[in-house]
DNA sequence: CTTTCTTAACCGACCAGTCGGTTATTATAG
DNA sequence: CTATAATAACCGACTGGTCGGTTAAGAAAG
């Protein structure tokens, strides 16, 4: 008994990671034929244009980051440790793997922001809800929410985005981990300037 | 033409351009043909192959860049003062073009990290000079200068990268004028709480 | 003349995308 | 339950076009 979407979800995870390491122009069709063993023919079966199946991707792998931020953010606790945690995570994700990959969406947002106006806002939507994310759980630590919470998480999501591009680069995942801390460092110091915890 | 040819530059010029908005692998050398009026055979005579091509593009505009660090930090002066300089200098530049082309290293270094071993050192090589730049000047401004310098300079530069990319990707220089404060900030704090400036 | 530069014609490889056809699966009717 | 009709899943050879790169011959200069 074969499920339908059994093949669309392999191709969906082939082309997931492949774009992920190569990027989208460079990812051909074939590339993904070859590594998922589905054929041609199939692929555009489930997806009428190379354009569709990589805003499918985007989606894909919106979708599982989403679910994990949920997980870290969305259950009753201190939000500060919940800001920390997400770091750590991202930390310990990249340090698994080498940084091999990078960022899927700071990948895709430098190879397309110019190029393609749909992919563009796609992904400018997405770091925006990860903004809001990072910015609620620092307005629920921080005594006067004002419009300080949305400066300091936009601040932090690009200064990972940064960090994580250059520990690629670099290969060497310490460099991400060396950054996180003065992340937090940052953070902190807000913090403690405003609330006056310790 | 008596010098080594006017055409070469015009090539890399145009190049620079194109691989700066487009990145490499979507470039081809029949647009660069087509932006400079230069014909086919021409470029392939004075650069053997598209990758040669590449790193004479990374060189050129690695050497402009490095004349303006160089114009900002060898001076003598304050070197607070330069490094904040030189975040002026990045804001003014992206607000001007409307962060078009975002940066050229970060660019080519999300590019082409795991693809091409080749470009992923000369990048890597660029970033830690610039790096070491930024490290001397925070050196300089320091009364005890230890190794926070190296973690300080590498951070800022990761964070205005991160930056530079999401204020490409949301079309918004404010953005990157925001981030940059809040790089101030940072580099601020950690010199008052390290030597009571005030 | 020789050397350097420039050009257009050309090539094989590869790309996204198509198409006609072959299975599987499901729906319907007797 | 069986026979049949309809639909969805799947395949691989093929196309038109573009890619990076080559070649050979002309133009320009010393």
């Amino acid at each position: 008994m074969r499920h339908p979407s059994d093949k669309r979800d392999q191709i969906l995870k082939t082309a997931s990671e492949l774009i992920c390491e190569q990027g989208y122009h460079r990812t051909s069709i074939e590339d993904i034929v070859q590594a998922s063993g589905i054929k041609k023919g199939t692929v555009f079966h489930y997806f009428k244009s190379k354009e569709e199946l990589g805003f499918a991707v985007l989606d894909h792998q919106y979708r599982g980051f989403a679910d994990e931020l949920a997980s870290i953010f969305s259950p009753p606790g201190e939000a500060w440790e919940q800001v920390q945690e997400f770091l750590d995570l991202v930390v310990h994700h990249y340090a698994k793997n080498g940084c091999r990959g990078g960022c899927p969406f700071g990948n895709l947002a430098l190879e397309m922001s110019d190029q393609h106006e749909g992919f563009r806002q796609k992904l400018n939507t997405i770091f925006g809800s990860w903004v809001r994310i990072v910015q609620g759980a620092l307005e629920r630590s921080l005594l006067d929410a004002g419009p300080r919470a949305s400066v300091m998480a936009t601040f932090v999501v690009a200064s990972l985005e940064g960090a994580i591009m250059l520990a690629r680069l670099g290969k060497d995942p310490g460099l991400l981990a060396q950054c996180v801390l003065e992340i937090k460092k940052y953070v902190w110091l807000q913090l403690e300037g405003v609330s006056g915890i310790s």
